[in-house]
DNA sequence: CGCGTCGGTTGACGTGAATCAAGCCGCGCC
DNA sequence: GGCGCGGCTTGATTCACGTCAACCGACGCG
């Protein structure tokens, strides 16, 4: 169930940064590892936490059902690992999880976690670290929605994508506009004319792919998103 | 600088939780105490963090500034850590953090906090579990922003305001109207419609102090508003 | 006392984004 | 080919909330 080629992945994941290889491989026998088609849900909101989720490949979504729709927080992608706080403090998750491609994630017994973090130091460091950038990322996206307009928090999001100090790119979005417009906090059609809008700001491309002339031009614009601690691929 | 008084508080924190009382006391030898003025700016946005603080008395408000305004994002109370990710990360502050009233504050030398997380797996595993709870609530506040009308958060603010199964009952917010309304993600004035709005259904009260005459109709009203994590006093 | 200030409320109006509703295009399938 | 379907865009209309502005009461102060 957990090939050879996972265990680079696995290391890779900021959790483990400070555990020992054979500390690391203690850890890992209780858990096991799993290829899942698209669209499975892994964590239902409301329910207790079974597994702690490790992101092995594919991307994972975080959607938030409210009483009359459903959103998307968040994007997950390798290395990342979701659910944590939930697992740690053993409480309801408070969104659903599903896998937006297929891929493969790494389920690690819920109890057997929280003894391990409780015993190993390195673990509960790298779990610490971990929180530490999720918890700015929501900062990011909290500050966004409050202070920013749709076409703005577009801006930002572009060019969170964009490497820095770049010239003409195209960058792939993460996920149909569907659930760009979820992340972002607008309907879809808002999405499509946000897009619109920023057309003459040298934004163009259709599906995934997004092309930007000028970024820099963009980022003058969009007033400084607050997106600077990104999740997901790589 | 520190009193005798301050230490049952700094007990309570989760951050300790895992730490037994020698090393405790070994790690508040780099650690100060201060009282500082309704209004201070303990960070603020885009410097480096000096220091861990953790409150011990009084509020503290954690603002994002924008190009145009500053919104209130958090509430944090007495035995909170704030800004515990920048330190961990030692990453620029996201946000901007001020007294809301008088308080005590906890200085922690953030590069003494620093070598200390990763000496002590007791502490790394408390600040996982503090970060933990602070990822609870930001997904909440996401949630509300992103699937909840003004009123129906005002709602599901209040509710979280309240004990769980309780009849009638009087809440003091945990700041002025202005405050509120940018936790909420509104303005003032529409913060003013929205309890006008929930007047019909029990809500009344002025200043500080709101009254909920059957917080079980405003709760199904709400929809099941998403804090069930709060932070701030107690 | 008169006066200014501040926090909050209320009203009239404007606007950004949701909603309703077509339309377009690429794709799989009978 | 003809057809249905899902993803995306576009237009017209509606609505929630922001904006502008007036007003009110509480408070502090000369």
């Amino acid at each position: 169930m957990m090939r050879t080629t996972d265990l680079p992945l696995i290391r890779r994941s900021r959790l483990f940064g400070a555990v020992s290889e054979t500390d690391l491989a203690a850890m890992l026998a209780t858990c096991f590892v799993q290829t899942l088609p698209k669209g499975t849900i892994a964590c239902h909101q409301g329910e207790k936490p079974e597994f702690l989720h490790i992101v092995l490949s594919g991307r994972v979504g975080l959607f938030a059902e409210g009483p009359r729709e459903e959103v998307l927080i968040e994007f997950f992608g390798p290395s990342d690992s979701f659910v944590l706080p939930a697992v740690m403090m053993d409480a309801p998750y408070l969104v659903t999880t599903r896998l937006l491609d297929e891929g493969r994630i790494l389920f690690w017994p819920a109890a057997a976690f929280r003894a391990q973090v409780r015993a190993s130091g390195g673990l509960a460091y790298g779990a610490s670290l971990l929180l530490s950038r999720y918890w700015r990322t929501l900062i990011g996206q909290i500050k966004d929605l409050k202070l920013l307009s749709a076409i703005e928090r577009l801006s930002a999001f572009l060019l969170a994508l964009t490497p820095r100090d770049t010239g003409p790119v195209t960058v792939t979005l993460p996920g149909g506009r569907r659930l760009i417009a979820g992340r972002l906090g607008v309907t879809p059609q808002s999405l499509s004319r946000a897009f619109a809008a920023l057309r003459p700001l040298g934004v163009t491309g259709s599906g995934r792919d997004v092309s930007i002339s000028d970024p820099a031009r963009l980022r003058q614009f969009g007033g400084g998103g607050a997106l600077p601690d990104r999740l997901g691929r790589r």
